[in-house]
DNA sequence: GCCAACGTTGGC
DNA sequence: GCCAACGTTGGC
């Protein structure tokens, strides 16, 4: 099993927008960055691990985790005109973008921070806390994963 | 809102 | 194929 991180920004999906989503399920549209589709299309298997991050908001932080739940498979969004996904190198016949489904399996009732991961010894090589870092999609060690989880239970048992 | 860092685009 | 210009990301 693999482990991986994935970004989104909780105004557009937030980690209570996936708890809510029919079958605690949801696709991964829009991404449109080379790399990150890579890591999906290559990378991620069904039941594969998930640290669900929020960015751009406050403070930015492991919301929960995820897992996989379909791997990968065409993002339509790409080829649906006016869309906001909309890439018109992409068509159903020949599709550039591609998405896997996560489903929900936790919300941490503390976040763990960026700046409280950033203290903890065992990320120090983890891909999220390096300079100018901004791919969307990322793997993870299985120590990181274990790492951060660590953190979010003794986070919650403090909070008690 | 700023801006550093990075990815992409397109002229040559 | 180079690389300047531009657009985007995302922490602060």
């Amino acid at each position: 099993m693999r482990y991986w991180l994935m970004k989104t920004e909780p105004d557009v999906f937030s980690i209570d927008d996936l708890m809510r989503a029919p079958g605690r399920t949801s696709a991964w549209e829009g991404v449109r960055n080379y790399q990150a589709r890579n890591f999906m299309r290559d990378g991620m298997k069904k039941g594969d691990r998930v640290l669900f991050y929020h960015s751009s908001t406050d403070p930015t932080a492991v919301a929960g985790t995820a897992r996989v739940s379909r791997e990968a498979y065409p993002d339509a969004t790409a080829w649906q005109p006016g869309h906001e996904y909309f890439d018109r190198r992409s068509t159903p016949e020949q599709p550039v973008w591609m998405m896997v489904d996560v489903t929900f399996v936790e919300k941490f009732p503390v976040p763990v921070t960026l700046a409280e991961l950033r203290t903890l010894p065992e990320l120090r090589e983890m891909m999220l806390l390096r300079k100018g870092m901004r791919l969307s999609i990322q793997p993870v060690t299985a120590a990181e994963f274990k790492a951060v989880l660590a953190r979010a239970r003794r986070l919650a048992k403090a909070a008690r």
